[in-house]
Formats: C-alpha cells, sequence, structure tokens
DNA sequence: TCTATATACGATTAAAATAGTCGTATATAG
DNA sequence: CTATATACGACTATTTTAATCGTATATAGA
C-alpha cells in the first residue's frame, strides 16, 4: 500500500544518473540497467516512454544513448508520477465516477483532503530535488 | 500507484459508520456491508482484526456487533495504516534490507526524504479526523 | 436447553495490478 | 554494409490484493 511502482523507481534511478554524468553526454540503456541492475528491456520501454514525454530525448544509433531535456526544476513529483503511471489519488472513486457505492459513502470527503494534502506534497518537490 | 486498499478503505468505512452510530450502540458486520456494498466475510475479518488491534470492541452473540472502543483523536492515519498493512514506505527496500541494488542504488537518499514527509503527514492526521 | 444470530479464523481461490520477456522494425555512425 | 542503438506492440509471469468457503465458538432469548 502507498508505494511507488518499480517504473517509477527505474525512471527516477535513470533521470538521477543522467543528471550526474557529465554535460552533453548520452547515457545508454544498456548502461544503465547493467549499472543498476535492471532488466534492460523494461528500462528501454521507460526511456522510450519519458523520451516521448520529452522529459529526455533519444540519440539512435551507435554511440546514442538518451540525455536530460526538460528543466527538472520545473517538473514537479506530482507531474512526474502522473505522466508514468497516471492520475494520483489514494483512491480511484477520484476518476473512475462509476463507483456504485458514491452515494453511499462516508469518507469521500475526508479522504479527498488527505489526498489534497499529498498531491500538495509532491507538488511542491521538484525532479531536480531528487536527481541532483 | 500510491492508492490505499480495499482493506484500509472498508476499515474507514465501518469506523466511521460506528462513529456516527449513536453512543453504546453496536453495529453488526451485516449492518454495515449492506448500507456500504462491502462483501460481507472480507468485512468481518477486517473488523475482527481492529477487534485483535483494540481499535473495536466485538461482541458476540445475537443483537453483537462492534462498537468503538479507542480514542480515536490518540490513533494517527500513520498508525492505523501500520496497524493493517504493515511498515509504511514508498519502497520495500527500506524492511527489506536484501536488496541487491543496495549498493549501487543512487535514489535511496532522496526517496527517503520524500517518504519522512509522507510519514509525517500522516503522523499529523488522526482517526477522528476522518471519521467525525 | 435449543436455536438463531453473531463473531473468530485459517485455508483456499479469483481477480487485478505490476513486472518482465520476446520479436521485429527503424535509425545511424563508422 | 554492419553493428549498435532506440521504438514499440504483443505476450507471459509474478505478485499483490480481493473475495470466498468452511468450520468453530459464544450468547441472547424463546
Amino acid at each position: 500500500m502507498l508505494k511507488i511502482t518499480r517504473k517509477v523507481e527505474y525512471a527516477l534511478i535513470a533521470l538521477r544518473h543522467m543528471q550526474q554524468a557529465p554535460k552533453h553526454s548520452v547515457s545508454s540503456t544498456t548502461e544503465i540497467a547493467t549499472q543498476y541492475g535492471i532488466p534492460q528491456h523494461l528500462l528501454a520501454k521507460i526511456l522510450q516512454q519519458m523520451a516521448r514525454d520529452s522529459l529526455i530525448q533519444a540519440l539512435k544509433g551507435p554511440a546514442g544513448g538518451y540525455r536530460i531535456k526538460a528543466d527538472l526544476e520545473k517538473i514537479s513529483l506530482k507531474d512526474f508520477f502522473e505522466k508514468l503511471e497516471g492520475p494520483l489519488g489514494l483512491m480511484d472513486c477520484y476518476f473512475n465516477t462509476d463507483c456504485l457505492q458514491m452515494k453511499s459513502c462516508n469518507i469521500l470527503t475526508p479522504i479527498q483532503r488527505i489526498n489534497q494534502n499529498m498531491r500538495d506534497m509532491f507538488s511542491k518537490t521538484t525532479l531536480m530535488e531528487i536527481t541532483q
């Protein structure tokens, strides 16, 4: 409960790796996967998604790889999580309006308050704080 | 990702129900399960666990059920979550010290900071705030 | 004392979410 | 050309969560 997924974990590890690599250099999937013991093909998919999301830039071909593209100080952890995993919330009922218990549910409002606290917290932290 | 489980959800719904019931009255599993559309047997197990944890008091026999026993103002959401679901953390590596990537992991420290923020947040909220 | 209605609890199964694999296509530096 | 890298959809495996089943125990009330 209340865990981040490996997908997010691997994405953060990769980002931090690139962040700490020499300026303008690129890091390949193989390099990162090997260094941190991450399944290569899985990491590849995650890096591809981050490239689609313009967080990183892909360079194909031999000696290719990825480098950071976005300004990590401008991206909150909340936005990052939501890019990778979709809407952030303690319960699904905020997005799935088809919850049958909706009308009888007696904890919706209090849970929403906590939820807002959590979103605020992740909104205040930038990706840079994690990767620097 | 970052979701609470149905177990916790059902526990909160039941607690709030009991909290709002007349003083000294008891609420049965059937009554709560029916009202909120919760699988009865599942709710039963959750209420039993809460009884073992002394959050609620069980009264057996006909006209039996449960009533709140603990002082909900003295119990934090963090303690409640941990009673039901075990240690609270964004990643398992805080508890499972057998993570093979431990030595090469580059995000452990930053993640721990966020984790502490989350624990603090849930430590500051009491069960009463959710159920009242 | 009998019976109906409750809780107690371990074992098992089902469903859903997450994690990981495979195959193939495309780009490009050398 | 060829070796090396990204791109991406389909598939499978694993793990976690959710739900069910069966049986035992307690007790109020007829």
